[in-house]
RNA sequence: UCCUCGUUAGCUCAAUGGUAGAGCACUCGGCUGUUAACCGAGGGGUUGCAGGUUCGAGCCCUGCACGAGGAGCCA
């Protein structure tokens, strides 16, 4: 069908108000009055309301205009008026329509859903406004990321996914067949970070991440994203002013450029506005004594639990830095304190609202001896941690780093219940499909 | 792995141990400004699975499967 009118996106409709556009979509609702039926569009950027009257179009055009289905796909042109009656102030009244594809009995209506029925159909839950605003939030939480450090000096080094044994040795490992060899899916590029956070100053990683771990909370997932910098010459107190200008800097990003969405999941943007540095910084010692104050029973030494972490951060209106955690609760690699060697150079960051944690990061050792007893102490073989502790022989320097959730931090951001709705196809327990 | 709750129409949910229902969706009809439109009619069920108790089980009992929320672990 010959086409010479101007294609427009739905976002940009305003711009053309008394034109006459040509605008691909699918059809999100429909209503009829009999002799004048009313299109709303969806284009993926953006919803229109688009009119279709008896008397302004061809018999066929009508015809189809009645027998479209939810979801079909379309192609509509017609001239675009500024009308406060249409949801996004802007409406086209059609002069022609073509079906692209008409499409079967929808299974996702505009009603509620169950939770996992939404999930069976994650391929066209996304499709839904409020699953739009989400992706869109995300996207800018990712580039934010991204412009920061870049902006920064840093320079993407990404570490590879199948790795030959436990970063961490915590938590538990995909295994996986390499060429009759055993491999794992990568728990954190960290330790290649730090190899190449000595080739090149300031790095980071950003990528997808695997936890074995049979966790079934609303913060948990089995694969998800996570940005980890790194950089040499730098200490615990450097490396917590870095995260804290970069969650400032993602939330200031998702304001100005996602007040739409926000506006969608009806989220409270007074507590996003709220997040400005500096952050408060409390150790764990006055963590626990602030657990205790509220009434909670809680030994020194242990790790918080997620009731602990919510306690600790509605303390504050903004994000708070945990630190100096007792080294037993940490991974291998943290510095130890110098003036209290059961305490190591870590700190957590906490969202507020409950969210729990966002960022692990701190101080890691630079001294080779320091490194090999921990090892020791940990019982991890030597052989694959080989050029880790080689790093510590050719010019080690003291040097810090982090990992951010992304998935956490969006679900913060966005006030959503659980992280799996801000991931397009969540991994969880029990759920790989679709 | 543990604790709690749940599973009835395509979807969301009702139904004292006594004939399995509503709204939405779908099909048909009506309506020229609708806002998850509305009005009328219609089709739609092995009540998660397997046993048991009972004259009779969607409902009570046992086991299993699946799901949700939480714990532990962590981003």
């Amino acid at each position: 069908m010959p086409n010479l009118t101007t294609e427009c996106r739905i976002a940009a409709i305003g711009k053309h108000v008394g034109e006459v556009v040509t605008v691909h979509g699918w059809v999100y609702n429909t209503r009829s009055s009999g002799k004048l039926h009313f299109v709303i569009l969806r284009d993926g950027t953006g919803l229109l309301q688009c009119i279709i009257s008896k008397n302004d179009v061809s018999d066929e055009v009508f015809l189809a205009a009645s027998e479209l289905t939810q979801e079909s796909s379309v192609r509509v042109s017609g001239v675009v008026r500024e009308d406060k009656r249409a949801p996004g102030g802007y409406e086209m009244h059609v002069h022609d329509l073509h079906v692209v594809q008409l499409a079967e009995d929808y299974p996702i209506k505009l009603k509620e859903h169950g939770v996992e029925f939404l999930m069976d159909n994650r391929h066209l839950w996304l499709r839904t406004p409020r699953q739009a605003s989400i992706m869109r939030i995300r996207h800018t939480v990712v580039k934010a990321c991204r412009d920061f450090l870049d902006d920064r000096g840093f320079l993407l080094v990404d570490a590879p996914i199948l790795t030959p044994a436990a970063c961490e040795g915590t938590t538990t490992l995909f295994e996986t067949d390499y060429f009759g060899e055993k491999a794992y899916l990568s728990q954190s590029g960290q330790l290649y970070n730090e190899a190449n956070a000595m080739a090149f100053g300031k790095v980071y990683c950003f990528g997808p991440t695997f936890r074995a771990e049979k966790s079934k909370t609303r913060r948990h997932l089995v694969e998800f994203w996570m940005v980890e910098p790194e950089i040499a010459f730098c200490n615990l107190e450097e490396c917590m002013q870095l995260q804290e200008e970069m969650i400032t800097y993602i939330v200031c990003s998702v304001l100005e450029r996602n007040a739409r969405d926000l506006e969608t999941l009806e989220r409270d943007t007074e507590a996003l506005r709220r997040v400005v540095p500096p952050f408060p910084r409390i150790s764990y010692d006055e963590a626990v004594e602030l657990l205790r104050s509220k009434g909670m029973d809680f030994t020194w030494g242990e790790d918080f639990g997620a009731p602990d972490e919510t306690v600790i951060s509605q303390a504050f209106d903004k994000p708070v830095f945990v630190h100096h955690y007792p080294a037993q609760c940490k991974a291998f690699y943290m510095q130890p304190d110098p003036d209290r060697p059961e305490l190591v150079l870590s700190a957590d960051l906490l969202a507020s609202e409950g969210y729990g944690e966002i960022i692990g990061g701190g101080q890691r050792i630079h001294d080779r001896v320091v490194l090999e007893q921990r090892m020791n102490e940990h019982a991890l073989p030597e052989d694959p941690y080989r050029w880790y502790v080689d790093l510590r022989r050719y010019g080690s320097v003291p040097h810090s780093g982090f990992g951010l959730g992304i998935e956490r931090t969006v679900a913060w951001i966005c006030g959503t219940q659980h992280v799996r709705e801000v991931i397009p196809y969540p991994r969880l327990l029990n759920r790989i499909y679709p």
